[in-house]
DNA sequence: GTCCAGGGTAAGC
DNA sequence: GCTTACCATGGA
C-alpha cells in the first residue's frame, strides 16, 4: 500500500541507533522486522512510501510502529529557540522519528547495547534471531520470544557474541516468560513506576531503562544518557543535563542531538 | 596492536 | 550517598 509519512528520513531513522533490525537494501528499499513480521519499504519521493503490507497489517502494526499520530513539526517548533546547539542539531536531523518498538525486543536489545557499538549490537540481535527466532520468510527470522530464550542456556547464548551479557539476558527472559514481570502491564505504569520496574531486570541500569521507556513505551520525557550524550552535556550544557528544561519531549530532542553529534556534519564549533 | 562502544554491578569508602 | 575495578567481544 502507498502511504504518506510526514517528517520521515528513512535512512536517518534506520541508522539512529534506536532499533537494530531496520536495514538498507538499496538506495530506495529498506527492510524492517518487528512484531514477528517483515516489512519492505520503498521510497517514492520525499514523504511518500510504498509498503508491502495490507491495510489490516498497517493498522495493527505499522501505524503505531512509525509513530504516525505524533506531530513532529510542532515538537520541533516548541524547542527552546535560544539553544544554539539544539537548534543546529534539529536543522541536521529533520525527518528523524522515534519508532514504537516491542518492549521485549527493545529491552533485550538495550541490555545487549552496553559497551557495544551499533554494528556490534545489530550483529548480536541478528545472531539471536537466527539461533532462537521463528523463520518468517526467505532467510528471515523473528526476534525470539521470551520463552525461546528462557529455554536456552548460557552456553547457547554465548554463541551470539553476547559476552558477559548472556547471564543478564537469560535471567531477564526467565522473569518475563514466567510472568513474574509482564511487559504489557508495564504500559499502565506512570513514568517513575515504569522506570523502577525496568530497573529490576538484571543488566538494566538507568540508561537502558530510559532507552526502553523512550523507544518502546513512548515516554518522550525519558532522556537516555550514553557516552555520546554525556559529551554533548559536557561540551554544550556545562556539565548539567538539559533534560528538565527541554520539557515533555526531551527524549525526542535527545535523539536528534545523539544523531547530530555522531554525524559527519557535526563541526564541534558551538 | 590499541582504543572504543547507546553501561551495569559490586565492592569499597 | 559517591568512586572504582571489572566485565567479553568485535568494530574502527
Amino acid at each position: 500500500m502507498e502511504l504518506t509519512i510526514p517528517n520521515f528520513d528513512i535512512a536517518l531513522t534506520a541508522n539512529s541507533g534506536q532499533c537494530f533490525r531496520f536495514q538498507k537494501i538499496d538506495e530506495i528499499h529498506y527492510s524492517i522486522i518487528a512484531r514477528q513480521t517483515h516489512l519492505m519499504i520503498q521510497t517514492l519521493d520525499n514523504d511518500r512510501f510504498l509498503l508491502d503490507c495490507d491495510e489490516k497489517s498497517y493498522q495493527e502494526i505499522w501505524h503505531d510502529y512509525f509513530d504516525m499520530d505524533r506531530d513532529y513539526l510542532s515538537i520541533m517548533k516548541a524547542a527552546p529557540p535560544d539553544d544554539a546547539f539544539l537548534q543546529e542539531a534539529l536543522r541536521h536531523t529533520k525527518g528523524l522519528r522515534i519508532l514504537q518498538q516491542e518492549p521485549w525486543e527493545c529491552l533485550i536489545s538495550f541490555i545487549i547495547s552496553q559497551r557495544k557499538n551499533i554494528p556490534a549490537i545489530k550483529g548480536c540481535v541478528e545472531a539471536l534471531s537466527r539461533r532462537f527466532g521463528e523463520p518468517i520468510g526467505d532467510d528471515l527470522f523473528a526476534f525470539p520470544t521470551p520463552e525461546a530464550i528462557a529455554a536456552s542456556s548460557i552456553e547457547e547464548l554465548n554463541t551470539c557474541s553476547l559476552g558477559y551479557r548472556s547471564n543478564y539476558i537469560l535471567k531477564t527472559a526467565r522473569m518475563v516468560a514466567s510472568r513474574q514481570a509482564d511487559l504489557d502491564d508495564f504500559g499502565r505504569l506512570s513514568d517513575p513506576e515504569l522506570k523502577e520496574a525496568l530497573l529490576r531486570f538484571p543488566g538494566v541500569g538507568i540508561k537502558v531503562a530510559d532507552c526502553v521507556m523512550l523507544f518502546a513505551y513512548a515516554r518522550t520525557k525519558a532522556f537516555p544518557r550514553d557516552v555520546w550524550i554525556n559529551r554533548v552535556i559536557d561540551k554544550h550544557y556545562d556539565g548539567q543535563s538539559p533534560a528538565e528544561y527541554l520539557g515533555p519531549h526531551a527524549g525526542i530532542l535527545q535523539q536528534c542531538m545523539f544523531c547530530y553529534i555522531r554525524s559527519s556534519q557535526y563541526k564541534n564549533t558551538y
